[in-house]
DNA sequence: ATAATATACTAACATAAAGTAAGTTGTTAA
DNA sequence: TTAACAACTTACTTTATGTTAGTATATTAT
């Protein structure tokens, strides 16, 4: 039995930033790429286990790319994908209106 | 001890869109007032149980109203507040983003 | 040489949120 | 009188998230 769905792509969207953290680490990725350590320090209430979970699904979603950067010690770095920064104007708005309510 | 918050209005507006299904119930009350079951049908793989609570957090934070008509029987319908509507922006730019993406 | 510090995680366990199935209340219809 | 419907609620299970501690690898301090 199929489920019936309002709009697929939409529902599939809301799966991903419908999860506790993922909206709040896009947002910090739009200013530019970033470490683990980085975001776990712009982001202090949300715990490195939560952040290790939202970067894999975030790759995974193609929203986000790992970079390892060979130098010692190693620097892995997380950076917006085009599909990852194409959420800016949905951050932007979602900006406004958290302003202006 | 304080946490150091990114800005305390966009993370709590993701306290609450970044919950499941509240986005989905969002956009669908942008079409216009709705009753329980109307939402129940058109969201089918979310149950009832979270709907209704999801229902009185979306009243608490002032983002829908409750209507009750005392017919018989009596007539209960969800409506978006100006706040609440307010988010039609956020939601046309993710739909945006769902197609293209 | 050894201990301490740092980054980027992972593991184990506890609690909170969400899923599932059935039940409740108040009404009308057959 | 039994059934049907709307709008929920309750009890219980499973999944997600939180908390604390620990690992691997490398550099720096003593």
């Amino acid at each position: 039995m199929e489920d019936y769905q309002l709009c697929p792509k939409f529902e599939n969207a809301f799966e991903l930033l419908g999860k506790r953290w993922t909206g709040l680490i896009v947002h910090v990725l739009l200013s530019g790429p970033k470490r683990f350590k980085d975001i776990s320090v712009l982001i202090p209430s949300m715990s490195d286990r939560m952040l290790s979970e939202r970067f894999k699904e975030l790759e995974a979603a193609e929203i986000i790319i790992r970079h390892v950067y060979p130098e010692t010690p190693v620097r892995i770095e997380y950076e917006l994908t085009p599909r990852g920064k194409g959420l800016k104007p949905v951050m932007d708005e979602l900006q406004k209106w958290a302003d202006s309510h």
